[in-house]
DNA sequence: TATTATATCAAACAACATGTTCGAAATGTA
DNA sequence: TACATTTCGAACATGTTGTTTGATATAATA
């Protein structure tokens, strides 16, 4: 399927300007961040830049692609090997939040107060289809119906997805699984 | 208190900016329309704009600070009312509804998907303290840590939330009462 | 290694947005 | 009416965006 091999000079630039954003997510926000700022950190041409990505916003999401493949992956995984153990009403939410807790600092600049808007629509979806998956294969919640699934898959989305977020800003202390069984209590469905 | 008359002419003025603020967000997104633009539907000098407005920000919270105060009123009002009818769990959910639903247009444009992050921000912080104020007055969760209190208030206000934008982009079809309802439900406390 | 292909670069460009300044004109207030 | 204040519009410096150019550097390949 991947045949071509692609130019090494294309991986490096593409490399360095992604590398390049992250900081600035941080330092400055998101909305505040100039393609300006990314090419003088990246140290690349402009020219170089609209060569690879159309624009700012396609340029945050090519990364965050990337970033999703691995955390389905992740979170897959680890839920396969947390099915037997306990009954919780979520599988997807402890490799979740394990894998935010390893990348912090790239988890808080994206969904953080200084993430954009896109991010944090992809981000939240991502939950929501995490959250539906798992209602549909619960028994009791197999006769819903279309509109009450939508109501419910939001409603638990939405709940963890804020929980994580303060979470992440430092307002919420504790390790992942404590913060998963704080969670776990409140989703008594 | 109120004194001083205001100037007519910066009432009309600031009345015209602001009005012209809201259908811009909607068809275009927040992010997306340039001072310019609202220049030029509020037929308002360039000049006349920088003398009320510090940028497109601050016009935008000048004009939901005052939707907040109307807002929360209506709430605490129709809140009252509603406390000897029946035990919901949270008495803020129905009016808040019946708000959003009276002022449709402008909610879907503020909290929607073509709203800002500044908005979406301190509106999701009022459902907080809402919903953090009535945990406080119940007895069952009078004696929660402050770490409970914090994940547990965000836990109900991210699910409102989520509810409410899915709702106000149309992907949920009900009335106030009933999506009222849907979320009581989710809320067994 | 030599050749070929193509990615990068710097520089310049037009188009547009931002925020400020100015005096003149319009309009409210008393 | 006379005065005070607001609005206007035009110009301005500054900064960002996205495109184009031909020269240069570097990877792939024979």
């Amino acid at each position: 399927m991947k045949n071509k091999k692609v130019d090494r000079r294309i991986l490096r630039t593409q490399g360095l300007i992604r590398k390049a954003l992250i900081p600035l997510i941080v330092s400055k926000g998101y909305d505040a961040v100039t393609i300006q700022d990314v090419l003088d950190h990246a140290n690349v041409g402009r020219s170089t830049f609209y060569a690879h990505f159309r624009d700012k916003d396609d340029l945050l999401l090519s990364g965050f692609d990337e970033l999703m493949n691995e955390l389905t992956a992740h979170v897959k995984n680890e839920s396969l090997e947390s099915q037997s153990k306990k009954k919780t009403v979520f599988k997807f939410s402890l490799p979740l939040l394990d894998h935010a807790n390893q990348n912090r600092l790239l988890f808080k600049a994206l969904l953080g107060n200084r993430g954009g808007v896109l991010v944090q629509k992809r981000a939240f979806e991502m939950v929501v289809e995490l959250v539906k998956h798992e209602l549909q294969a619960d028994e009791r919640s197999s006769k819903l119906s279309a509109i009450e699934l939508e109501i419910k898959s939001h409603f638990y989305a939405g709940a963890f997805f804020s929980i994580l977020k303060q979470w992440l800003e430092g307002r919420i202390k504790a390790l992942p699984h404590e913060l998963d069984l704080h969670f776990q209590n409140l989703c008594r469905i």
